[in-house]
Formats: structure tokens, sequence, C-alpha cells
DNA sequence: CAGAGAAATTAGACTAGTCTAACAACAGGA
DNA sequence: TCCTGTTGTTAGACTAGTCTAATTTCTCTG
């Protein structure tokens, strides 16, 4: 089993308590068993034997029917898994730009096994926004590009998505082009709503490499080649996949 | 409990072995017991259960002591567990620059929990940068920042890393030139190792908020007030910390 | 200062996931 | 055809985490 990365010996769920008791200290005042299984949405009786195992490892101070209390230890640990729920929220919020009820369940989730190393790189990310007069403006520019954010109008920095360096036979490809045996390399799946969904669901990701296994007489539809796997695309939906041709 | 988001039922766990079945026959053509273990590092004793309640929920075929096959509906569940799995990876490493093993890990323990939303704009920000002409620049010029990055010579892009928009006043302030009772918002962190390790942990993170508390004659150490918590900063802790003060 | 209501604890049950170790099935070689 | 080693299955044990429902403890009000 993988050791813990905040401290030895503690659980996703044990983090969790850990952190709702350092924000309920700091929020409110004082931790209550009922306020922790309210604000963890568990019942009271799943607290208390929680409560008891962070009390042994030395991370809470814990006396029957009494308010819970952070060790030195305990505090050190919250503060580590808060900063990283924090960091992550960020980083949904401002540079992926979900809307703050996912960026926080997403945060949430993925707080318990972020890296160091990760929690340090996107650090400087937003220090980067903060420090550099281009950082901001970059992620502004990513956010506004109309290229791939539907809906929005034309791009404002006299940008016209295509990009000007690659030979210009291998621009604005689609999976439609291609021949049987060609192969192709994911751009953008350049479409909206389900299709889009469907198409990412089923692994057509930029820096994809697929490949034309053959189509139908109608030209739809087109079985392509993934991962080992065959499968067929409707045409609008190879339309949408733009690609790179490769060899 | 929270329902799973890529199948109904799905746990984590079989999530991962669903994913490691798809790899293993994309990959090597099977997938047989043994394997599944060893690629998951588990005992071949856990597999069995797992296959069979896998079975039950119509995502794979399986019958004793022979291969075991996807269903359509598990092939489809695998791919979405894979796609997550892959456009985080990507995200760690060319974003955020982390090493291909570490990039891993942190892809894997994320991949069970990170919204359709969030992917959706994760693969819009590698569309962004394989379709504008500016995308990919944006992010090498984070990468190449020597104002977030040491050790790396300075900026080659005239970016002298100061926000020349700010106040004159308020531009590389530290905690340390605070005065009691003054607040300030956290823009960067600005050293490395240990030292950096350990204010991240503390939860000094960008656009933090700090008050200062009091200060010690002799200027070390300076006790700040963090989310309701005081916390005791050395002076080069302290001077590390860039802020804008507040109000 | 007694009793009611609120809050917390306990006990017992259940699920998921893992392990170990004994056992069963099968395939290939002698 | 039998024997042996590899592979897979089973059973039983254990941990973590949750629930429900009964019980205990505390606090405050009349």
């Amino acid at each position: 089993m993988a050791e813990n990365i905040i401290h030895p010996g503690l659980t996703p769920a044990l983090e969790d308590y850990l952190e709702t008791i350092y924000r309920l200290i700091g929020e409110v005042g004082v931790a209550r068993v009922g306020d922790i299984a309210k604000e963890r949405e568990v019942k009271p009786g799943s607290v208390t034997p929680a409560m008891k195992r962070l009390d042994q490892m030395g991370l809470i101070r814990y006396h029957q029917r009494d308010n819970v209390g952070l060790t030195a230890a305990g505090e050190a640990a919250a503060r580590k898994v808060y900063a990283r729920h924090r960091i992550l929220r960020r980083f949904f919020t401002s540079i992926l730009n979900l809307p703050a009820d996912i960026a926080e369940r997403d945060a949430c989730a993925a707080e318990h096994s972020l890296s160091p190393q990760a929690v340090d790189q996107m650090v400087r990310l937003f220090e980067y926004m903060e420090v550099c007069p281009e950082g901001r403006e970059h992620v502004d520019r990513f956010l506004s590009c109309s290229a791939v954010h539907p809906g929005l109008t034309p791009c404002p920095h006299e940008c016209d998505a295509i990009p000007l360096d690659l030979p210009a036979r291998t621009r604005r490809m689609s999976i439609a082009d291609l021949k049987p045996g060609q192969q192709g390399r994911v751009q953008q799946v350049d479409c909206q709503g389900a299709v889009r969904r469907r198409l990412l669901d089923m692994g057509l990701l930029p820096d994809t490499s697929i490949t034309v296994a053959r189509i139908a007489p109608a030209g739809d539809p087109v079985w392509i080649q993934l991962q080992g796997y065959e499968l067929a695309l409707r045409m609008n939906e190879a339309q949408a996949v733009a690609v790179e041709v490769q060899e």
C-alpha cells in the first residue's frame, strides 16, 4: 500500500475529517461532532470512531463529548490538505473556468493524491499570473479564444487559429479526409454538446494517434483504429475531428 | 453516496480493473487474471471476485479460468476512464512539466473523479495549444519564466516580471515589510527547496489573504493570521513571501 | 433540582477491498 | 496416460468506512 503524502497512516477519509475540523475551528471557532457530521454529510455515529483514530495518531485532541482540538501535527497536516484543496479549486475556477460548485467537488476529490511536485508547479503557474505582466493575459487569451470556445465572438487577438507554421497540406484536415490505411494525429474535436462529449469519451483527445481502417461505400460510417480497438464514426463525427496526417 | 460519473455502480477499484483489462486487450491482445493482478499490483486472489462483479454488472464477459473480454458497455466505460487518465497525464507532463512517473501516478489517482466539464475544458486547453499559433508559446513562456522558475536564465521575453500596472507602493513588498495589523494578499512565494515546500504546506499560496498579528522585537519571528490560525514565520520566510498590501 | 430535549456514543450489521493459504483445473512433456 | 508445474479459484480473516437504532450523558428550563 502506498504511504500517505500528508502524514503516515492517514486515509482519504481521515484527511477529510481533519480538514473539516481545521475549517470549523478556523471559521466557527469550535469543532463539534455534530457539525463535523453535517459538514461531511455523514451520520454522527460515523464520526466518533474516526475521532478516536485521529486522536490515537496524535493529530487531534479528543475527549468524550467534548469539542475537538487539533494538535500541532494535526494542524500542519490539515493545512497541507487544505492547501491542496485551495490550489486545485483555484485551478479549476480560474484557469479551466469551471463553475464554483463543480470546481469545489473536483478539488475535494483530487486533493488527497496530488503530489507535492504538482502542487509546486501549480503554484508557480499562479505566481506567473500574478507576477509576470503576460501571465494573466495568456490565460485570458485561452479562455476567450473563439477557435476552441464556441459562441464567443471571433478571436480579438488577430489570430486566425490555424497553425500557420504547418505545411499547407496538413492543415484543417479531418478524419473524413483520410483514406483507409492513413494515420492521423488528433488536433481538435471541433464540435459541441453531445457529439463532443461522445467523441471525448471515446478517447479522441488532442495528440491521439488514429488510423482509418475502412470506410463504408457511402462514406458513412468510417471505422478507425484507436488504441488497438476499432471504432465506428458517423460522417459528422469524422468531419469534426481535425487531424494532422502522419507519414 | 454520490453516483459514479462513468457508469452506475462502478467504484474506483473496479474502474481500475476495467481500465487495466482495456489496456491489456489493446496492447497484448488478451487479459488474463494473472496479468491483471500483476498490472494492478494485487494478488490473483483479489482479482477473481472483482471479475465476478464486473461480469454481473454487464461490463465484462468472464468465465472461470478463461480470458476476460469486454462487453460494449465495458469498452465504453473503460475508454472514458482511460481518456481521463490520458488527459490528466498530458496536463501534468506538458503543462506542469512533471516527470513522467509522477505524472502517471497523479493521473491514476485523479482519473476516477474528474468531472466531464473539467475534461472538456482541459481538452480545450490542448486544442488551443494545437490550433492557435499562440497556445504552445504561452505555455512555454510560463515554463521558461525565470521569475517563477529559479535557475533559468533571465526571461527571454523582455519581461521584468514586475506587474507594471500596479501602483508603485504595492510592488515587491514582502510580509517582512508589513506592520502589525496590516493585511496582505500573497502574490508569490519567492524561494526554493525546503523553505518553499514549508511555506506552501502552511497554506501561503498565491491569492491568500494574511494579516500580520505581531512582530518580535528583533523582527524575527513574525506572527501572521491565516485562515483563523496564527502562524510564526522566520525572517527569511517572511521576506520570501511577496504580497500586495490590502486596504 | 428534576425532567425533557439535544448531543454524542455504542453496538451490531453491512459493503468493498484486500490478503493468505489451501485447493482445483489444465496443459505439456515424458 | 499420468505427472508436474502453472494458473486460477476458494474460503476465511482482516481493515476501513459507513449506516441504524438503542443508549448514555449533558444542559437548560421550568
